[in-house]
DNA sequence: GTTGTTTTATACCGATAGGTTACTTACTCA
DNA sequence: TGAGTAAGTAACCTATCGGTATAAAACAAC
């Protein structure tokens, strides 16, 4: 008897399988992510279809509805994957200790990774008007985190007044890098650019 | 009789009248360009549609394509037009003598004149994957068009080196001052920002 | 095997995309 | 005035947009 079975839990709760109940789905929600943010980062957001995404990811429009909700929503997510993939990066600016090393280590390491694909967020910001609140908070709250963690090394080098206006410099400089990457501009010569910028600091 | 009255023209050519035959437009074809430019300036080439297109400029669809051809020729049309209209802020590097001075100059009124619409090449840019290759070529060789100009006004400064980076990263700031206009970034920061940039020059 | 649950495939939805057709209107020319 | 021509209007075209309804398929529990 089931009772027998089940005596050591106590009553009303009950087993929580591991394996679901129903059709088991047959994709990876984070392969299914990564997809779209790349064809999101290659095409945009307005430019992107569903079809588009259905035929990247193998997914059909129904499936991807129920995983994601909508478009706009697996745009935030898959933006919100970009952000956190871009996570190392932004480490490079937590080292102790603080200072305008980490700054210098940061754009040359943006530099480094700088791709003819450009920047997911620099593409998300040039296409905000059509990005509902959540998105355009998104990017606001990343550059703003980026912006905000310069100043702050570069606070142990400099007075606040400079370093902010330096930490605008070197943080926007993740768009210029961008739009030279969709540019074709060679990696080397951007490398020789941020060489040149470091000389600020 | 019509020979009389034209008999001061040779034979087989004929008067040709400022006044076209035909119903008169009643458009101004540069104000149209004007307008279409603003919006797509304002939301990209993809998220503009021809009803945007219609309503802003008061044209119906036929006569939009009457004079333009299609969507995408009315883009290059505008994105021209954009190019033309940044002429002046281009003329601040032939000024003689050239010199890093006209550099500074053309940075301080760029960082003068940023939006928070943004810049119409820097958007096409990041829209490139969806563009045909007139309008790539064109911001392509607008940039270039920059860069060597800065360069050439570096060259009077520093040596081919240096001047090549640095010209890079000057006139690579279009795209971020773009970004940061986008980003409502207020212009006495931006300004801040560039003035730090040029201790540099 | 039956039942319940979840995912999948397919076909469909109204709305809108870019673009065109057929016709009317407004002008020049003679 | 009437013929010729260019521009404007509105209806229409097919394709695709983002999103859904329906039902078959694939699993777990029993």
């Amino acid at each position: 008897m089931r009772k027998k079975s089940r005596s050591f839990l106590p009553n009303g709760v009950k087993l929580c399988y591991i394996k679901h109940m129903g059709r088991p789905k047959n994709f990876e929600r984070e392969d299914v992510i990564q997809q779209a943010m790349e064809l999101f980062w290659l095409k945009g957001y307005a430019a992107t279809s569903l079809s588009d995404l259905t035929e990247a990811t193998g997914l059909n429009k129904k499936s991807l509805y129920n995983e994601f909700g909508s478009k706009e929503e697996l745009f935030n997510i898959a933006l919100n994957a970009y952000n956190q993939s871009k996570l190392r990066q932004i480490e490079l600016l937590t080292e102790e200790p603080f200072g305008k090393q980490n700054v210098i280590n940061y754009l040359e390491d943006v530099a480094q990774t700088s791709s003819k694909k450009g920047c997911l967020m620099t593409l998300s910001i040039h296409e905000s008007e059509l990005l509902e609140k959540e998105a355009k908070l998104d990017v606001q709250k990343s550059f703003k985190g980026l912006q905000g963690l310069i100043f702050k090394n570069l606070s142990v080098d400099y007075d606040k007044k400079k370093a902010k206006s330096l930490a605008l410099l070197m943080s926007s400089m993740i768009f210029s890098i961008a739009s030279l990457g969709k540019l074709k501009v060679d990696k080397k010569e951007i490398k020789s650019m941020i060489k040149e910028l470091i000389i600020l600091l």
